[in-house]
DNA sequence: CTCATCTGAGACAGCGATGTCTCAAACCGT
DNA sequence: ACGGTTTGAGACATCGCTGTCTCAGATGAG
């Protein structure tokens, strides 16, 4: 049972229910306590370590479509083609990192808080450089469209749990409603 | 101390920290802890009274809109009016109600679940009865519509949080990217 | 003023979670 | 098979929170 492994499995046991204890989190990734502590030393440690890889993991998706990149770009076909694309990752990604989405549990890190910023920052450059190449709507500001954006994200977390989407619909369902909205046309 | 206003202070302090004790509860309320045990035996039962405080919220907005009479009218420009309204009070109420949104300390309270699944099964009929009228596009579900909604509501509650939106501004926001979404025209 | 009631401070035991430790068993490469 | 390492089970002290209780002071109606 490696490292990973373990911080792998205590994300998706807190995703299942975030007050699970560290015996809770333990059994979950199919090791002792004692074995748990043996590579986090407290539960603030492992946290952090959670909030840290979840956030490597939207950084990833942030490099993997290039988004500075495309964004100076004013390719509107490439802004719009990587907007979908970034969604659709995050999508897939809200299952196994989507309770550090809701959950503040790493609220009050300076650390953490500040490369939040950072990365919805690089994410918020990409819907301003849409609404500059008229891809998205220029009448709210950019910032806004990140927050309905992760709005969304939670939603389709949500819908999943409910059985209320099949999850190979969720993605396509985000994007559509992230751009069309719900209207009719 | 009225037992509302310390339910109000409750829920007050436990949106702005969730992890909050009842010390912290009764400090912010400006009471004693003996006095808030009198008021609420237990912090289950303090829980389950704020939980049941936001659903007789959320039922009276539905209430407030006649949501069934104007879903049964078919009438496409009620049913739009009635909801914006609904959006727009919904946000007015994300503010105070809005960590019974996203923190699920109600789960496993087979009680409670059962009323927000009927409360959120008025408020998809009214979707749906939207879809009839041809104001929300008819080739997603009601149900997940009903889903982005609830999760406009998380982004606008972050986004004023973070102060990147005007709390005057935050409802028109809102009805306008779930209606028309973020794409520009 | 007086008495009944309500309140806050504090003490207290109980509980679950945390973090440390020990030890025997399981596991490894050799 | 062997010796070193890792592991899980469990014991243990500690901590913070909860829920109960007491008591002295504040409050308020008469």
């Amino acid at each position: 049972m490696n490292r990973e492994e373990i911080l792998a499995a205590a994300q998706r046991q807190l995703n299942h229910d975030p007050r699970s204890s560290l015996a809770d989190i333990a059994t979950a990734a199919g090791i002792g306590r004692a074995t748990l502590h043996r590579h986090f030393a407290s539960r603030e440690t492992l946290l952090e370590e959670i909030g840290t890889r979840s956030q490597d993991r939207w950084e990833q998706r942030l490099d993997d479509v290039d988004v500075e990149v495309v964004a100076a770009s004013g390719d509107a076909a490439a802004i719009e083609a990587a907007l979908r694309d970034l969604l659709a990752a995050f999508v897939e990604d809200a299952d196994d990192f989507g309770f550090s989405l809701t959950d503040s549990f790493i609220a009050g890190e300076p650390e953490h808080v500040e490369r939040t910023e950072r990365l919805f920052a690089r994410e918020v450059a990409l819907y301003a450089a849409a609404q500059e190449a008229g891809v998205l709507r220029g009448d709210v500001s950019a910032r806004w469209l990140g927050h309905a954006a992760y709005g969304l994200l939670v939603a389709a977390r949500e819908a999943i749990r409910a059985g209320d989407v099949p999850r190979r619909d969720v993605a396509e369902l985000v994007i559509t409603t992230y751009l069309r909205g719900g209207q009719s046309r």
